[in-house]
DNA sequence: ATGAGAATGCTATTGTCAATAACTATCCTG
DNA sequence: CAGGATAGTTATTGACAATAGCATTCTCAT
């Protein structure tokens, strides 16, 4: 079948960002975390005050999915929540969390590489900055 | 917030994909396309004799993900569908189809050239065989 | 020519990520 | 202190994908 879409940036993107996750997915999956759980996870090590939105925001994910997401990983036991005031709450992790964040950065680490050694050395440099442009613009 | 994930790969891929096919399927609704069924349209009428298990290899979309979706566009009267002999079915445009089909291309065909006018000239042309490594590979 | 295994189409169910709307309670600011 | 913004929550929906299982038909090697 003539491959109509081979040269299609929307198409390629999709079909790459697909295989990707699919792949990540499988790999995380060892350590028990889904992609977006261990994506809050990453995250939450850098700070020690985050609040829920603010870890919604980072990562463009809605209030009302970060919900069933951090309920999650709390009944992992991955996480802690300790109320900052009356309405925000931070997230904190848990000495299992902790661990888990550490398997899970070695995982993705390991991970990008490995994509990253898949695509040749001249256009290896220019992918990050194009999905920069193309993501931050919407 | 540090931005944890600006330079990682696998982020930035799902991040952009993200992107783009919403705003994709924001466009395509208005001419009451998703996203595959429109990728199914401009696959079929690039030959005559298309099996619905061909369209599902070449999309890798799977046999039973297949069904619904052939379903949906014989419903709005894009496709027929044909029988080949007991086993397998052509999938084959009606003029409805067809013009539908015009349509979603000249919307997908302006969006990916937006899309690569978002790169930086010096990117731009590095996109497609980057994220073609790493589809292909997975 | 036939019998085994592959291929096709289908049903039904599940999972992941994301979006929307509506609600409550709290906060911040003028 | 009143009004609007913010935080967290509930519930529902949608798009795409994956899995398992089933019936029929085809194909190919013996």
């Amino acid at each position: 079948m003539t491959d109509v879409f081979r040269n299609r940036p929307g198409y390629a993107l999709r079909r790459a960002a697909n295989a990707m996750m699919a792949e990540l997915a499988r790999r995380l999956a060892t350590i028990d975390l889904r992609i977006a759980e261990a994506s809050v996870l990453l995250l939450v090590n850098d700070r020690l005050d985050v609040t829920a939105s603010e870890i919604g925001r980072t990562l463009d994910i809605q209030r009302a999915n970060m919900v069933p997401l951090l309920g999650r990983l709390e009944d992992a036991g991955l996480i802690e929540r300790r109320p900052i005031d009356g309405k925000s709450q931070a997230v904190l992790l848990t000495t299992k969390g902790q661990t888990r964040r550490a398997e899970a950065d070695a995982i993705t680490d390991t991970f990008e590489d490995e994509l990253l050694q898949r695509i040749a050395p001249e256009h290896r440099d220019h992918l990050v900055p194009a999905l920069g442009a193309l993501w931050r613009a919407d």
